[in-house]
DNA sequence: CTGAAAGCGCTTACAG
DNA sequence: CTGAAAGCGCTTACAG
């Protein structure tokens, strides 16, 4: 059903009908605006964004690019984007692409080619150079969680670094001086900012990094089991993603090393079961729900105003909770 | 830069484009041809969707309609379904309803108007009048998670009542004759099915069920506890979802029950932590990857064909992780 | 093999 | 206050 359709039912012409549903009911006659909205609600017309957009008003569609869909991070982070998306009258457009550069590109074009006002992208390790182009001409992309060095962006991160380098510190301070970090992929923007805010704090207190890499849950055990029999195997561990966290327990309990008495332990990005451990996980948490809101606000306010020169850059900080893993008392 | 751009630039009709775009190169000159695609990578030209779906074109989008973003579920069905329509060559366009009956018709007429060639949706606990209409046009839906008992649409949902059945069983197994179960949220389909299938164990039994409902933490605390302290309390728990089934522990330990030896404990919905609590806690396993492809699937098939008058519904087995919580060995 | 015309459903000027 | 015309970017017939 068109604005055509209502336009024949209520004997008007199709600018009338466009008018009273648009409001512009000013411009119309009292009668003739109620006439056309009883035929409107009888018909069941709904204006088609497809037009309109055609015609080149915004599609009111906004874009998520994600790298990844994981875990609570993810469903958090979605669910307020798409609350403040559509209080603002906006649609979402997922597309995700799996931590792969070409992916994110072809996908860029995709969500391009629905005439989208704006794009939230969790970047993925790659040369984006696809955004050169749309930021040249002052499309509206705000990056989130992840950013990219080499372009003028607007991004909301976390502050992965300061997070790390505390928690760090916060090992360093119950007397640990021989404390490992765990990570898995450090090609991923913010795990690298982790692993750096960790050698940050261990450098400023003198210390040796040990760096331990594990792919998998089979390469976590194995990676760490070498270092816990080495010469001088680490009294703390500071994990770079809660999975990681969750995976080196079994591997702790089969060298028969308690927590925290025999090895402290922190995790980078909290989760529901935490407190819930045998040794309840002390954890930087990230907050999620703010990186989603804010890069929202960004976003919308970049589309209100294409034209704006300044770049925009949102840290957010993190929180470490405490709890018993690290050696506190909680 | 759209056709006309092209076109001119090659010095062809826009017709000579469009169908070199489409690859219906046999109606072209190889040469034509060959120059017009050299053009069309010199001024990087993207077929428009919207002017493609303004003439009765599919739009290549399907709808998702979400009640809730919740956690671990969430994300594993949304990557699935964003995966497939991807590999299919459509996009997804988010919605959430936040479990509200009015959000959720309002989205839908959201939805429409950008005109989405199908819908997967996961219900609120509604009337859902407007899937009437739509479903009466033959347009293509699909629930998925919870279903509709009132109206024909295809589904794809976990055998929850089974699900919760087989883990009530398992108690009953272990000697359990007092075995509570505890929820939060009856209304909503997956979750009344679940209470379904200890209901159905335990009258196959011949004994009393006991419902314990929990809004939430402290009302969990609180009616638990209250149970606890009854004159037959319940020596095994089934919790109808993990966020219980977590909540529940702290409680257990205020009341120096352990676990399993003085109280019995499954969970519905498994989570990456449930292997390391300290007593690492048995679950109902459900197949959320295949729920999510299983749904794109026969979106898909109604997609390509809208006038099957069948309706399929797919029920999706649970799988009992046993581990140490229910009292095994593990 | 190639192109001019018409139309998808809207809205922006421009007339009456 | 109301309406006829033109155009957004494509593609489906229909001609040459």
């Amino acid at each position: 059903v068109t604005l055509e359709d209502v336009a024949r039912e209520a004997g008007v012409s199709a600018m009338t009908v466009s008018r009273v549903v648009r409001g512009m009911d000013k411009r119309v006659t009292q009668e003739t605006a109620h006439h056309v909205r009883k035929v409107i609600a009888e018909l069941g017309y709904q204006p088609d964004m497809v037009a309109k957009s055609l015609r080149g008003d915004p599609t009111r569609t906004i874009g998520l690019m994600l790298a990844s869909f994981g875990g609570y991070f993810f469903s958090n982070c979605a669910r307020t984007i798409d609350e403040l998306a559509q209080n603002a009258g906006y649609s979402v457009l997922l597309a995700g692409t799996h931590e792969n550069s070409d992916a994110e590109a072809s996908q860029f074009n995709m969500l391009m080619s629905h005439r989208i006002d704006g794009l939230l992208v969790v970047l993925t390790p790659g040369r984006h150079e696809f955004l050169k182009h749309a930021l040249a001409e002052g499309f509206p992309v705000v990056a989130l969680e992840r950013e990219v060095a080499s372009m003028a962006v607007d991004s909301v991160v976390i502050e992965n670094r300061l997070g790390a380098r505390q928690a760090t510190e916060h090992l360093l301070q119950h007397g640990h001086r021989r404390i490992a970090c765990v990570y898995n992929e450090s090609r991923i923007y913010s795990v690298s900012e982790r692993i750096k805010g960790y050698e940050e704090a261990m450098k400023a207190a003198g210390l040796e990094t040990n760096l331990l890499r594990g792919q998998d849950v089979e390469h976590v055990g194995h990676t760490l089991s070498k270092a816990l029999l080495s010469n001088d195997p680490p009294t703390a561990l500071f994990a770079t993603n809660s999975v990681l966290a969750l995976q080196i327990l079994p591997v702790l309990e089969k060298h028969n090393l308690k927590i925290p008495e025999s090895m402290a332990v922190i995790g980078f990005d909290d989760f529901p079961a935490a407190p819930y451990l045998p040794s309840p996980m002390t954890t930087v948490r990230q907050p999620i729900t703010e990186l989603g809101a804010r890069a929202v606000e960004l976003l919308f306010r970049k589309i209100a105003d294409r034209h704006t020169k300044s770049t925009t850059r949102i840290a957010l900080a993190t929180e470490l909770i405490v709890r018993r893993s690290c050696g506190c008392a909680g």
